[in-house]
RNA sequence: GCGGAGAUGCCGGAGUGGUCAAACGGGCAAGAUUUAGGCUCUUGUGGCUUAGUGCCUACCUAGGUUCGAAUCCUAGUCUCCGCACCA
């Protein structure tokens, strides 16, 4: 038959459209299930292979969830604020609008093409009003509740997006999306949202997640907690005392070995440390790390100067000289560490470049060649001497907290999450500065503060420049007011659009409670890895932030997170235009079908490992389906035999664990050999069984032929089968193993001795009535008549007592 | 530097204590079908050996545990990924 894959395709999506048969059920008494892939940005380049593995891996889990009998949501978004679009619109001259809607539109008739189960009533898309309003309404509840604040900070610019980026979009110094550009550093009143508040429950809460050990790891580190000491060293200046400074250390075991400190250069207050003499060195070594790039800052050695004041040690008084250094973060702790040369790698270089005193406390190591970061008792440190390190850290410790010189501090790396972003295309920010009252929040009556349609791009911000929009009357006493002009970061956007989903007409609220808290939290979460420190944790920040509001009730928004791994083009490296080695869905689904890719992404390998396209898994997956098809076709409805019922319900069984764990290349090989053990004739169950278990991966091929053996209903709403373990009979295997191996031999001696015409088996009694049934697939894979004999078969052919050899599943032959 | 993942046949990739010369797919070879090709089907695909057998060498390298290891332990090599001067 020829199979017009791309008819029978568009035929049954159409079917699933009309009879809008994937809605999630309201008012369901039925346990739910949640099914999410990170929603897209829409850009104008469509669908690539990355989004089509991705959305593959979550509709067989939306559609194997839907036939185990759960009330499943399976929704889709659209990402569609963010700088991509704008650019575009500064490029090519259409307004981002314009360019999001068709990029959407183009998206999900791409989207659609590979026969995704999704609940399209549910669609959302970022950029509408109905959408950022809520944004807008979380931001002032966060302000109120003092999660959002504004303050001038060192902030990253990039000078190509000309925006403030996240600390998040910032990779060695560079722009996320411009790598090639260096991220400056620029002091503005920017936006804040306080992640850091939530930092120990966002990193208490890992452990309990389903998700990958390396993501959660990612987040740990990306937290970074540390415990520690907050040790107060007073600074002097030219004899002058300008007070104490506070410096967080992890080894306070060490503080008796200290012989300098070092200031960050970054840091907002170093001039003040500096004395006259000095400034001008000082000011020329800041001159000098600026003008060096990011990648050699990296490979830089570890440099200084002396900044003229020194510091008094709390515990032995003695006086060390304050550096400056490039190897000092100005944002972490207070910017200022102490130095301890002995026992710290970094310290003992810096202190060998500038000779400065290295002094050992803790006994262990060769001190000359290299910095001794080993455990050792303490040595040179007065009344601790003798001390286990790891002992002394507490001791010590605790001393400094009698003394009031210091005390216990965790420290974390995380930061506040900068959300102000100098750009068009974005959430307005809801804030009106006043000349009278200063800041002042838009009434929650008043919003959404829609972002303004006429505005000039290519000059900056294009709100700036939009002076009709910028003033406005200050809600508070009426005067003259200007909004705010910054957007907010699209991160924003992604922290809680998967809670709008379930309710997203809602006009009144952002979603309603009793809704949300049927649907959430997402059971499965499907989506790349490269959003481990971002969107995630962005996502779990803005989930415990609204449950502290009293929007929701749960802790956390992804109970399973499920990472697919990166296909690479067949050559093993990334796919990319500008090498040519792109693989275009749109192209395989006009050619071979949506199934066929389908399939073909699920066999390459396990989903969340690496791989590479090849075509010849296209190829062979292709051929399989054809192969089914055939088949179908071919196959006598009747009678199933026990080999067969064995054989399916033990594939039922291995099948349904397998998808459940998303060992979805293993599910796909234990079908093609279910498939391969279908005789040509068998039951109409066995058939619809067979079809139900490869639905989730060719949902249009099952359709088709669940359809021609004569069902009305859809197959994917059908339920899953069910192992019947009654039915499973290993000893049948086995059987089968022996008819194999009995086939095998015979082709061996075949090859052996040469051409032949007949073959003569000899089996024990009990077996003939099997061997016999067999005859015929016997003939067809050796190619030679056949004869069987019990061994007691009193007239039978045996020329050389062939018989005397058998045993159970172990029959004799004998060629001639 | 720190952290994570991995290394299996011609290739992709299963397998994680015995039932393994190793699933499934691809490639290649031979045969059947065919006017021919494609499709489809059958067989073979580490080495030697044998009327269906037996043996040897194999799952990165080197050791070890065990009656027995691709599978567990130790050390090393290589590859990929993440963070990167966080004191």
């Amino acid at each position: 038959m020829a199979y017009n894959f791309n008819q029978i395709e568009k035929k049954w999506q159409k079917e699933w459209e009309e009879k809008k048969i994937f809605c999630a059920k309201k008012n369901s008494k039925k346990k739910k299930f949640y099914v999410l892939e990170m929603f897209p940005y829409p850009s104008g380049e469509g669908l690539h292979i990355g989004h089509a593995l991705n959305y593959t891996i979550g509709d067989i889990r939306a559609r194997f969830k839907r036939m185990l009998g759960f009330n499943v949501l399976y929704p889709m978004g659209y990402d569609s604020f963010g700088l991509p679009a704008e650019n575009a619109a500064i490029r090519v001259g259409v307004h981002p609008e314009k360019y999001t809607k068709k990029s959407i539109a183009n998206f999900i008739k791409q989207q659609k093409a590979l026969g995704l189960s999704y609940d399209w009533s549910k669609m959302l898309s970022t950029c509408e009003p109905e959408y950022y309003r809520w944004n807008q309404l979380f931001f002032l509840k966060f302000l109120e509740k003092g999660l959002a604040y504004r303050k001038k900070a060192a902030v990253n610019w990039c000078p190509k997006c000309n925006t403030v980026l996240a600390n998040e979009q910032v990779h060695n110094g560079k722009c996320e999306y411009h790598k090639d550009t260096e991220i400056e550093i620029r002091y503005l009143e920017q936006w804040f949202l306080k992640t850091t508040e939530y930092a120990e429950e966002l990193l208490e809460m890992i452990d309990d997640l389903n998700w990958p050990q390396r993501i959660k790891i990612m987040q740990k580190n990306w937290i970074g907690k540390s415990h520690g000491t907050e040790i107060e060293f007073e600074i002097i200046k030219n004899d002058e005392s300008l007070g104490k400074w506070p410096i967080f250390t992890t080894r306070p075991d060490t503080i008796f070995g200290v012989t300098f400190m070092v200031v960050s250069a970054q840091h907002p207050q170093l001039m003040e440390l500096v004395t006259d003499e000095q400034e001008k060195e000082v000011k020329d070594f800041l001159r000098k790390i600026k003008s060096v790039s990011e990648k050699e800052l990296e490979e830089m050695e570890k440099e200084g100067v002396f900044t003229g004041s020194y510091a008094i040690n709390p515990l032995t008084n003695e006086k060390v000289p304050v550096y400056a250094g490039n190897f000092v973060v100005a944002d972490y702790g207070s910017g200022m560490v102490m130095a301890v040369p002995a026992h710290d790698q970094r310290d003992f270089e810096f202190a060998k470049k500038y000779n400065l005193k290295i002094k050992q406390v803790i006994a262990g190591g060769d001190i000359k060649q290299k910095a001794y970061t080993g455990q050792g008792k303490l040595i040179n440190s007065e009344k601790f001497n003798g001390i286990n390190n790891e002992k002394a850290k507490q001791k010590i410790t605790k001393y400094l907290e009698e003394k009031g010189l210091g005390k216990r501090k965790v420290q974390y790396k995380l930061r506040d999450w900068l959300i102000s972003r100098q750009r068009y295309w974005g959430t307005p920010i809801p804030i009106i500065y006043c000349e009278k009252c200063g800041i002042v929040p838009v009434p929650e009556k008043d919003l959404p503060v829609k972002l303004p349609k006429k505005v000039e791009f290519g000059k900056g911000n294009p709100l700036e420049t939009n002076e009709k929009w910028i003033n406005v009357k200050c809600p508070k006493c009426g005067g003259k007011g200007r909004r705010e002009t910054d957007t907010m970061d699209t991160f924003v956007d992604s922290s809680w659009y998967y809670m709008r989903y379930p309710d997203n007409k809602n006009s009144k609220e952002p979603f309603d409670k009793k809704i949300g808290s049927y649907w959430l939290p997402v059971d499965t979460y499907i989506g790349g890895a490269e959003h481990a420190t971002m969107h995630l944790l962005y996502a779990r920040f803005w989930t415990k932030a609204l449950r502290d509001l009293g929007f929701i009730k749960y802790d956390e928004p992804f109970i399973q997170l499920f990472n697919q791994g990166m296909l690479h083009a067949a050559d093993g490296r990334k796919m990319s235009k500008s090498l040519g080695n792109v693989i275009n869905p749109l192209d395989i689904i006009d050619k071979q079908g949506a199934d066929a890719l389908r399939l073909t992404l699920m066999s390459f390998a396990s989903p969340d490992s690496d791989t590479s396209w090849d075509d010849k898994v296209l190829q062979g997956s292709s051929k399989f389906l054809k192969r089914i098809i055939n088949y179908f076709e071919k196959v006598k409805i009747g009678k199933a035999d026990v080999k067969t019922e064995s054989k399916l319900n033990k594939s039922i069984k291995e099948i349904t664990n397998q998808i459940e764990s998303f060992k979805y290349n293993l599910a796909i090989i234990k079908i093609r050999d279910l498939f391969n053990s279908l005789p040509e004739k068998t039951s109409k169950d066995v058939l619809e069984k067979f079809l139900k278990l490869l639905h989730p991966f060719c949902p249009h091929i099952t359709e088709e032929l669940w359809h021609k053996i004569g069902n009305k209903t859809f197959i994917s709403l059908e339920k899953w089968p069910v192992a019947d373990e009654k039915k499973i009979d290993e000893s049948l295997e086995k059987q089968e193993e022996a008819l194999d191996k009995l086939i095998r031999d015979i082709n061996n001696v075949l090859k052996l001795v040469g051409e032949k015409k007949k073959v003569f088996v000899y089996v024990l009694p009990n077996e003939k009535e099997m061997y016999l049934n067999e005859v015929d697939l016997i003939k067809k894979r050796t190619g030679l008549d056949i004869m069987i004999y019990a061994v007691n078969d009193k007239n039978k052919y045996d020329p050389e007592n062939k018989s005397k050899k058998v045993k159970p599943n172990r029959p004799g032959i004998y060629l001639e």
